[in-house]
DNA sequence: GACGAATTAGACAAGACTGTCTAATTTTGT
DNA sequence: ACAAAATTAGACAGTCTTGTCTAATTCGTC
């Protein structure tokens, strides 16, 4: 294990001031100097930890995004997997509840570098979210009027039952994201759905019994 | 301010390994040997803290519950209202913030402590919520079938745009608050409200301008 | 005012941690 | 194979913290 991804181990279990630089060095398999060489100090070390795991969240959401279903053959379908790969690949992984964790605890200490990771993270993925959602409403998929708020219901709505599970640090089961995301799926097209015409629903049945 | 509030406030910034005892002492204006005296240690007086936050919060969310609108004059203006009362009463204050920091940030290391939250808490309020909305459908002002499901969502909505304050421990502003469950009741009617006839819109109208 | 209980300041031992230093060893590039 | 660079173990000083102890002081109550 790298020298980052242990310290991102440790300082999420045990918290900044409880972190043991020894304990780091130990689980990262190198001695205590070759961490002193790579990073000044324990903040340091910290800033890089928080740096990297931003880094690498933001390349999942992107990535993740890429497989937002712009065109849906199946809407709610086609949005539940979205919301569940998101929270697999984003929220619930490693990377994702150690940044959380992280920030949660920590962040009041360093405002400026947590002002560039609300930069980098938030300020850069809600936007490009909200355009998704932006684009399937102008297509004709939904009746959405703000697509930035859209955006920030539908994640709410597909983790609004995986919240008490992450208060406490834990990763919820497959099952729970998918009746989560399913769920909260639902919500949202119940609200900003476009009622499809019974003539609409016919010729669907018809193509897909063809 | 009393020796737990102090307490309290010092574990939140510095977490549990980062607090110390002499500031506790300074900040609740008593010599720390009077802490000692009291809680046999900083473990037990780091329990004495929640256990205080889980009770006082409860009680916050108790007591918001009995303004729930049971009987709705307006439901879109009623049920915002009380995801304001419960952001402002339950969420956002002091006890909230603090009882929210301290499970996330010590939870996974006194498993029996935050389950005896969970159960206390989470597991209280949750199903209580969940009556409420039972009834309110039941009574015909609402189209839902899962009154868990709705209850677990109705708030995530009220509260889908302040997560990003909540993370870095911020308190929103009123006017982010009102924002937020303005915007998530809206959606919440959209998916479970019922459509009033032409004609119980007149009459009400009638009515209220009576 | 007097007596018992609670509180206080301060010293203290024991332990933990950070960050530095040194000298030896290993790895790397050529 | 060799030289430069990186890594290692271990010792070390300095600082901080917890929890205990003691003796003096204050407080509450009668």
């Amino acid at each position: 294990m790298s020298i980052i991804d242990a310290a991102a181990s440790v300082f999420c279990r045990e918290g900044f001031a409880g972190a043991n630089i020894d304990l780091i060095a130990m689980e990262a398999g190198v001695s205590r100097q070759t961490i002193y060489n790579h990073h000044r100090d324990k903040e340091k070390l910290f800033m890089a930890v928080v740096r990297d795991l931003t880094e690498r969240c933001n390349a999942g959401i992107f990535a993740t995004f890429a497989s937002f279903p712009d065109q849906p053959r199946e809407l709610e379908a086609d949005l539940i997997g979205f919301a569940v790969r998101m929270n697999q690949n984003c929220i619930c992984n490693r990377d994702g509840r150690f940044l959380r964790k992280l920030i949660q605890t920590e962040g009041e200490r360093y405002p400026e570098l947590f002002a560039e990771w609300r930069d980098q993270g938030p300020g850069r993925t809600w936007p490009a979210l909200a355009a998704r959602f932006a684009r399937l409403a102008h297509a004709g998929h939904l009746a959405v009027d703000d697509p930035d708020v859209a955006a920030r219901q539908f994640l709410a709505l597909a983790n609004a039952e995986l919240q008490t599970t992450f208060m406490l640090g834990g990763t919820p089961s497959e099952d729970e994201v998918l009746q989560s995301a399913t769920h909260g799926v639902r919500t949202f097209l119940r609200a900003f759905g476009k009622r499809r015409s019974a003539a609409a629903v016919e010729k669907q049945a018809l193509l897909a019994s063809a």
